[in-house]
DNA sequence: AAACTGACCACAATCGTTTGCGGAGATTCT
DNA sequence: AGAATCTCCGCAAACGATTGTGGTCAGTTT
């Protein structure tokens, strides 16, 4: 758009010097003399000159941006993680452009290549429930585009990843459920795609086999969208059975609340009759009733994280010309107990 | 950053013509022979040439980027105006830049400064909950940036704004209330600085006008905040009146919802005892127990028609180089009845 | 007095793309 | 055949900033 912008220009103009001299004097460059910068500082106040960096961005081939591909905005989870994104690349001078690939593949796509049309420096990458195939992030990354993935990642990329313990959060969850005493656990899987489903269905799977419980295949029902109404449904499925579960541990909190209200709705008593524990730590969570146990996930942390380690990837190469070695950052999880798990009353510890 | 970008240039060299012949080609000039057209289109595609967006930028003055502020991102009203945002957007071919201002003038103010610099073509903002003085959006409009307010909008600007009909929303919650024989309607008011809060204040007093019913001070109770804590401590205020309210008509859902909370703690029972109204319909409102009614506000609607107003000033602007009329679009609410204030049942309409 | 040294600044190229203008060669018209 | 008309393409400037190179003028050195 073309404001009433103040270009270098103008102020070379007005002070009858050349625009070259004008940048050097902004910049304190040695060559030029005090009476120089003074006078074009103050021009430059007065006017209120601020820098084009359209220009800028062009003249260093360097946008000095981050893009970020999320699935959804309005998951609490992801809004947080943004925040922490936002929270380092400010502070080290990057904007940040966010998309949503609403969990599609090819909204995904068209992302992707938008945000390397836009010439971001780097972009932060959570893939969407449907991505099973990686040509479009391969190509990108191909070009020399330095990535970070988070939370769900692409394994087999030669990236950073910054993820949670996603199999020891669901394993303490499950050890949490046996502690208080329920011995028919039962697990709602989640989108067969995401690495995050896999490590949670073995943290599962782990904690019965510490504790040399069966693992029963009956007792594990998909979820592949994850929403409160497949949880719901998935909870009927699972009551009706001859020997229902006394627990329910959920891939994460919208599919442990729809269990919680097909619970109710069949005259259970939540935790008496079943436990249930959730994952993600949403915002509602606990707000329900009872208030659900949940799996936090330091969102803020894994953002500044994610940030960093891509804010450092970008500017290692832009020196050494070279990638950086990848990096793995694991960040622990941490269960919040609440009364949707709570059979025997608060743990001592 | 550098990757290895096609550029016109490199096309140019192979085909042995000229960049200008290339860029041509590239966008059907009839001053070019179809030979030529189709070499460039074939060896275009073959390397997989994107334009570079910043070139263009710099050239066109236009960065084809809209910058938006909003308060906070986790809000699900924000979260879905955003999508309503990008909706529009992207089908007009334009990027969108997201900044938060945690509710913090000084943030808003760093944020937009910053979206100045990053030159985008117009921006969309929603103030927070600390503006009161607007000197920084002033200068920035000065310098001819189209914006759009949306939600919690600078009233004294000259440009065009989207709203909700918060007064009628309002009013119609208030009703709602008397409808249901609530004689004594208590409201929590929200942050004294918005525009909404007045609105909502000002329904809720007509409302009660309408009924000959009367405004009593005391059953006015502020939340500066808006939050859940602040809707607990305000309902515990109000509980302890020798003639305690009937119906709390909050500003917002979490202050409805920390209303509930103190409610249920001082062991009455919603509605039967009190009756509990929002306003947002937030994204947890229907899983509490009971479920509460809430004021639904399009979010997606108007982030859409945020997006519309400003593109089309924009390009009204490029075009005529005239700002056109700024417009006002006031937007139905929609009251979701739910448990928390049927004293009576369902209402037969 | 000639040469040298700094201090200070301007010129011009550059990033990638667009676009007004002009120009060479082929074709058509008179 | 000469002029006019097309066709097709290249040159160069421009967007706003940075930066290597070189130049001018003063003062200093031999």
């Amino acid at each position: 758009m073309k404001y009433n912008q103040v270009t270098i220009k103008d102020i070379a103009r007005e002070l009858g010097i050349s625009p070259s001299t004008v940048s050097r004097a902004l910049k304190d460059h040695p060559d030029i003399s005090p009476q120089t910068k003074k006078a074009v500082n103050e021009l430059a106040e007065k006017l209120n000159y601020q820098p084009n960096i359209v220009a800028l961005s062009l003249r260093q081939s360097k946008t000095n941006t981050l893009g970020v591909i999320i699935p959804e905005l309005v998951h609490f989870f992801f809004s947080t993680v943004i925040s922490g994104i936002e929270d380092v690349a400010y502070s080290a001078g990057y904007n940040v452009i966010i998309t949503q690939s609403n969990e599609s593949l090819q909204r995904e796509k068209t992302d992707i290549k938008a945000l390397f049309n836009s010439r971001v420096d780097g972009m932060l990458i959570s893939v969407s429930r449907e991505t099973s195939s990686f040509e479009h992030i391969e190509s990108i990354l191909a070009k020399g585009v330095p990535m970070v993935f988070f939370d769900r990642v692409y394994e087999n990329a030669n990236s950073s990843t910054v993820i949670v313990d996603d199999l020891s959060g669901a394993k303490e969850a499950t050890q949490h459920l046996i502690d208080q005493g329920c011995t028919r656990i039962a697990h709602l899987e989640g989108p067969p795609n995401l690495g995050i489903t896999k490590q949670r269905l073995e943290g599962y799977i782990q904690a019965l086999n510490d504790n040399k419980m069966p693992v029963q295949k009956d007792l594990i029902v998909s979820c592949p969208l994850g929403t409160i109404e497949e949880g719901k449904i998935a909870a009927e499925q699972l009551l009706k059975m001859p020997n229902r579960p006394d627990a329910i541990f959920a891939t994460n909190d919208p599919a442990a609340m729809g269990a919680m209200q097909a619970i109710k709705e069949a005259g259970l008593k939540i935790p008496q009759d079943i436990a249930v524990v959730g994952f993600s730590n949403w915002f509602f969570s606990s707000l329900l009733e009872p208030p659900l146990t949940s799996v936090d996930q330091p969102g803020f942390e894994m953002g500044q994280e994610a940030a960093k380690l891509l804010i450092r990837q970008i500017e290692f190469k832009s020196k050494d010309n070279e990638d950086p070695a990848p990096e793995t950052k694991v960040l622990k999880t941490r269960l919040i107990v609440r009364d949707s798990s709570l059979k025997k009353g608060k743990p001592k510890k």
